[in-house]
DNA sequence: TTTATATATAGATACATTTGAATATATCTA
DNA sequence: TAGATATATTCAAATGTATCTATATATAAA
């Protein structure tokens, strides 16, 4: 299960946005988002890592190179997690506090 | 429409989203939220302006008291975009991209 | 083995964010 | 009007983040 907080300061970065777009098609190497991003390597790589940490991208060595790709289920479970968290709910804790306040 | 960066920066507080959940089955007012939340009175109304202005959460003035609500049309343009931003396109970024590295 | 290339890490700087104390503002009630 | 209550604002401290330069590591090519 993803953390949620962890992957939603993952995707609060407008460079890390156009990343996932450009993963969205297919696998790239970290080289080739130089092309779309005017940023120095190492500030590429870090975003890949935070990216990566939250589940969002997989890498895979191939040798020199390194593929990055997007995990599709990963924005699926974010999606639903959105539905779920805006929608009400049997148990959810708001029920929990309103019985306190009105006890 | 909304900003996604800021709408994402305002989603990755587990507080925030804590709030987003007590929400989630109705209208509160902030003084509500001091019950299941350990914080302070300034910083829930910090966090509930930054919900407000990545346009999560709605505020209407009742007398002394502020009732805020989510705006649920929000959380589905959000999914709608993690969808889309994680889905090939047909004009995707990536393409002209692959196109430039191979050219 | 030496050199070139792709990526990662370390360290530094500038800036943003979370939080709380103190204070201000707005509204209700006595 | 005076006091009480709900919320907002200001300021400061601690912490986190994005970015760069310099450097390290790993692999491929000569």
């Amino acid at each position: 299960m993803l953390d949620k907080v962890e992957v939603f300061k993952a995707l609060s970065d407008y460079k890390r946005l156009l990343i996932i777009e450009m993963l969205s098609c297919g696998k790239l190497c970290a080289c080739d988002l130089y092309a779309g991003l005017n940023l120095t390597q190492p500030t590429i790589s870090h975003h890949m890592k935070i990216l990566q940490q939250a589940g969002l991208v997989k890498a895979k060595k191939n040798g020199k190179w390194v593929n990055y790709s997007l995990c599709k289920e990963a924005f699926n479970e974010v999606c639903s997690f959105i539905q779920f968290l805006s929608t009400d709910k049997e148990d959810c804790i708001c029920k929990t506090i309103k019985k306190e306040i009105c006890n």
